[in-house]
RNA sequence: GCCUGGGUGGUGGAACUGGUAUACACGAGGGACUUAAAAUCCCUUGAGAGCGAUCUCGUGUGGGUUCGAGUCCCACCCCAGGCACCA
């Protein structure tokens, strides 16, 4: 194929030099990390703007096009605040620990450390292609110890402070990875990373008490500024429900005092009369008290082992069959009516919500309905509906109503019978108002290589002990068989120079614990770090966390709405307690941009739908790539990858460029164009304010042509276009700002100011309507009066025309839009 | 089932607190330049009727409020996401 010549003759004027984007990009990626132009300096008197990116986790594959639309909306927004007067925080790293990659090391067989090196690498070389303004030199990457050092810190803190703690529970475990997950990282019965299906297992492991903290991360929601969607779903998480906590004592046979009740616990105190049964969770620590009174206790143990052998998905997926045994020998009594009542198992009550027993009422809970039909059980109906048909028999009636057979109470309203039932219980000590949540602490040990010893040591006569801070970090090892296997022990235990050590309190014989931390822990407070990276003698030092946080903005996915989200919010609470913070919220102002689809899906590498930004980069540019993301649509919408929407942005780039050529310094601008200018200054602004890019860049396209258009272009209005463009296509910003004389860079130039009185219009074009229909319009001046305006429009043709003889009953006028006559009414 | 978003041309999407629906861009069609192609530039482009100026219809569906509704209210349908035996 013969080419004419190098240089491409895309646009108009062939004897200038083209738009080249590959000799400009790489040019000033070059300069930028030369000259520091991104570097944050922390003894700047000007304001301070920290803005942030989710800690991007270094995937072997590499980034592609969907996950530079966050990166690009935060660099665009860091870009102009440096352009107003802002001293920019905007730094970057990577959580390299965690199940991804030591599963990719498994697959391939190279190490996990080495995997991660090269795919930081990697991912390092794709920001720095597509032009995003990091620090570099603010780097952080998880996996290094001068990094998670400060992770078992952290750890240590919150042990000291009573909030990590261990415990045997059920645990959610997936076989597949064969580790236990956290209730976070549970996705509708199946393990968020590989999609297995989570089965329960019985495990000592340590805990974070995120708990105590379910209030103060409730009210913490109402002060910051999120999308609506995330509060909403971490209230959800959270699941605070106001209720009552009920004592039924048990009949006979039971010797210790404190365990003749049973607490179970109830949204609905209305209905304690309808209470015909109560039901245990299959894993209640009260069982084993109560197995000497059990007649049937080989048919309740095999029940019992058979719901903890249960995966999450089969005891969901039966449907909402309602299986259970009864305990023979055991019976409560209801204390608002003596009533005597069976006791049952069944795992449709859960051990880890409420007080993990319940009052059963059937005839209005649909739960409890399904049971006692299926056991036969009675069904006593105790609220009426205030107007309206009762539910039943075919169901149960969950609603409020009017309460009946229920003594004195009867008759009271459900809200009234409530409160007055409740009262009556906590006089009685047999009952009391509760708060409870549907948090759950969230569990972070793992039985994985590839993470943070946790840094703790059980000694045979001491017991669990932590590490002293001196001796941190407890190095992870390099050992060569890494995979995990399935009886819950960690690959860590199978290095003995590891396991064996000494008690930090008494000196002798201990081991190390072998587990390593959950990867959200480290993910937890980063933010900080990068405020001091490279500090040695603490995580970072009050001063710098206090100048640069919290954060202004951070941008990332919605998919980290309950993990990453809420675990960095509970330890910026935590590490406030422990003084070592000011901040009560990490995270001022969160974005969350949309997905990007591709062929009809979201893009990913299972589905072989991903676009690499490096094509894109090679073939238009960083510039097209991050304009081209930014154009789509609503940043916070998913939209769909175009291959030649690309296109299209990369020709308005052209046409950037070749504008320089019909710059004049002799030409005055005409009132029209500066006005077009100063409107376009205006909606820019106002646009990236509200992150509204779409819009922004379709204005610029709009004074661009209309630049295009003239026969020379002053170059002060060249130069403001060029501002106002350069956070979104920086190396064209700036490749084209020095060549008009700039000699530092375009982001340490002002941002333009519009000009209120050259905006105003002096003409405007009123739409004339009759009867609301749009019937034509007419030129007038901005500023004429009501009857001028009234006046021209109904001498008008169009009003003759439309109006021709009937009656004007109303005219409607919207001063410099529209007019409307009303000719019946 | 419950809770969020969202349904606008062939496509991605504009439309401020109710006031010219379809900005900007893509695609398509036509033309210019070229031996030709690419690139670039110009014109047309919601549907229907008409030679035409024009007219009628048109923002998921059906109602309503209003001089006027993509925008507000009611009912419903569809799509995406989140939660889901939480007592």
């Amino acid at each position: 194929m013969p080419k004419k010549t190098k240089t491409k003759t895309i646009g108009r004027v062939a004897k200038n030099p083209g738009y080249n984007h590959k000799t400009i990009e790489k040019k000033w990626q070059k300069i930028w990390e030369e000259q520091g132009t991104f570097r944050a300096d922390d003894g700047s008197l000007k304001p301070k703007f920290y803005g942030l990116d989710m800690f991007p986790y270094p995937s072997a594959y590499g980034l592609h096009v969907g996950h530079f639309k966050g990166y690009t909306l935060s660099d665009v927004v860091a870009k102009r605040k440096m352009m107003e007067g802002y001293e920019v925080l905007r730094p970057i790293g990577f959580d390299s620990f965690g199940l991804p990659a030591e599963n990719f090391a498994i697959k391939t067989g190279i190490h996990p450390a080495a995997a991660t090196k090269k795919a930081i690498e990697n991912i390092r070389r794709q920001f720095k292609a597509a032009g995003l303004g990091y620090d570099w030199s603010r780097e952080v990457i998880a996996s290094s110890p001068d990094y998670y050092r400060w992770t078992q810190w952290m750890f240590l803190q919150l042990y000291k402070n009573g909030l990590a703690y261990r415990k045997k529970a059920p645990v959610n475990f997936c076989p597949s990875c064969k580790t236990v997950l956290a209730n976070e990282q549970v996705v509708e019965g199946k393990c968020e990373r590989c999609g297995s299906g989570v089965s329960k297992k019985l495990l000592e492991q340590w805990f974070f008490k995120i708990t105590d903290y379910a209030e103060r991360l409730l009210e913490g929601l109402e002060l910051i500024d999120w999308p609506e969607k995330i509060k909403t779903i971490q209230r959800n998480w959270i699941g605070k429900s106001y209720g009552t906590d009920i004592q039924f004592s048990f009949f006979t046979g039971i010797k210790e005092e404190d365990d003749k009740k049973l607490e179970v616990f109830t949204t609905r105190v209305d209905t304690l009369f309808g209470c015909t049964y109560v039901v245990i969770a299959p894993e209640h620590p009260i069982l084993e008290k109560l197995k000497p009174l059990v007649s049937n206790w080989e048919e309740a143990a095999s029940y019992m082992a058979g719901a903890l052998s249960k995966t999450e998905i089969e005891r969901s997926a039966e449907d909402r069959e309602k299986t259970g045994v009864e305990l023979r020998g055991v019976r409560v009594v209801n204390p608002v009516n003596n009533k005597d009542l069976p006791v049952f198992i069944a795992d449709y009550v859960l051990m880890d919500y409420g007080t993990g027993a319940v009052m059963a009422v059937p005839a209005h809970d649909q739960r409890d309905f399904l049971f006692a039909k299926k056991h036969g059980l009675p069904i006593i109906e105790v609220v009426k509906p205030k107007n309206g048909e009762t539910t039943l028999p075919e169901r149960a009636f969950e609603e409020y109503g009017v309460l009946q057979n229920s003594e004195v109470f009867s008759g009271l309203t459900s809200e009234a019978g409530a409160a007055d039932i409740a009262k009556y219980l906590a006089k009685r000590g047999q009952g009391k108002t509760t708060i409870h949540y549907r948090l759950r602490d969230w569990l972070i040990s793992r039985q994985r290589y590839w993470g943070a010893p946790i840094p703790m040591v059980k000694c045979v006569k001491c017991g669990w002990q932590p590490v002293e801070d001196r001796d941190l970090p407890v190095l992870l090892p390099r050992i060569k068989d890494f995979k995990p296997t399935s009886d819950g022990k960690s690959p860590l235990a199978r290095s003995k120079a590891f396991v064996k050590t000494v008690c930090p309190k008494c000196g002798g014989k201990a081991e190390r614990e072998t587990e390593t931390m959950d990867t959200f822990v480290c993910s937890s407070w980063y933010y900080f770090r990068y405020t001091d990276p490279k500090n040695k003698a603490v995580f970072a030092s009050p001063e710098l966390i206090s100048k640069w946080l919290p954060v202004d903005l951070y941008v990332g996915g919605v998919e980290h709405a309950v993990l990453h989200l809420l675990y960095s919010r509970f330890f910026t609470k935590a590490l406030k307690d422990f003084g070592y913070v000011e901040i009560d919220e990490p995270f001022s102002k969160l974005y969350s941009q949309g997905l990007i689809y591709y062929q009809g899906a979201k893009m990913s590498k299972s589905k072989g739908n991903v676009i690499s930004p490096d094509s894109i980069v090679v073939q238009y540019g960083a510039d097209t790539l991050r304009l081209y993301e930014l154009f789509m649509g609503p940043m916070d919408q998913a939209s769909e990858w175009s291959d030649n929407g690309v296109a299209g942005v990369y020709r308005f780039l052209h046409k950037t460029w070749h504008l320089r050529y019909k710059v004049s310094d002799s030409i005055e601008d005409s009132v029209g164009i500066t006005k077009i200018l100063h409107k376009t200054i205006k909606k820019v602004s106002e646009d990236l304010d509200h992150f509204r890019t779409n819009t922004a860049i379709s204005a610029l396209m709009i004074l661009a042509n209309e630049l295009d258009r003239q026969l020379a272009v002053s170059k002060e209005s060249y130069l403001k276009f060029i501002i106002m463009l350069a956070p979104m296509a920086p190396h064209l910003g700036e490749e084209l700002w020095q060549s008009f004389g700039g000699t530092s860079s375009i982001f340490k130039n002002k941002w333009p100011v519009y000009d209120e009185n050259l905006i105003k219009d002096e003409m405007a074009s009123f739409v004339i309507q009759v009867n609301g229909k749009t019937r034509g319009k007419i030129e007038m001046k901005t500023g004429i009066s009501e009857e001028e305006a009234k006046g021209l429009a109904k001498n008008s043709e169009i009003a003759h025309k439309w109006i021709a003889g009937k009656e004007i009953a109303k005219t409607i006028y919207v001063p410099g839009k529209l007019i409307n006559f009303v000719t019946q009414l």
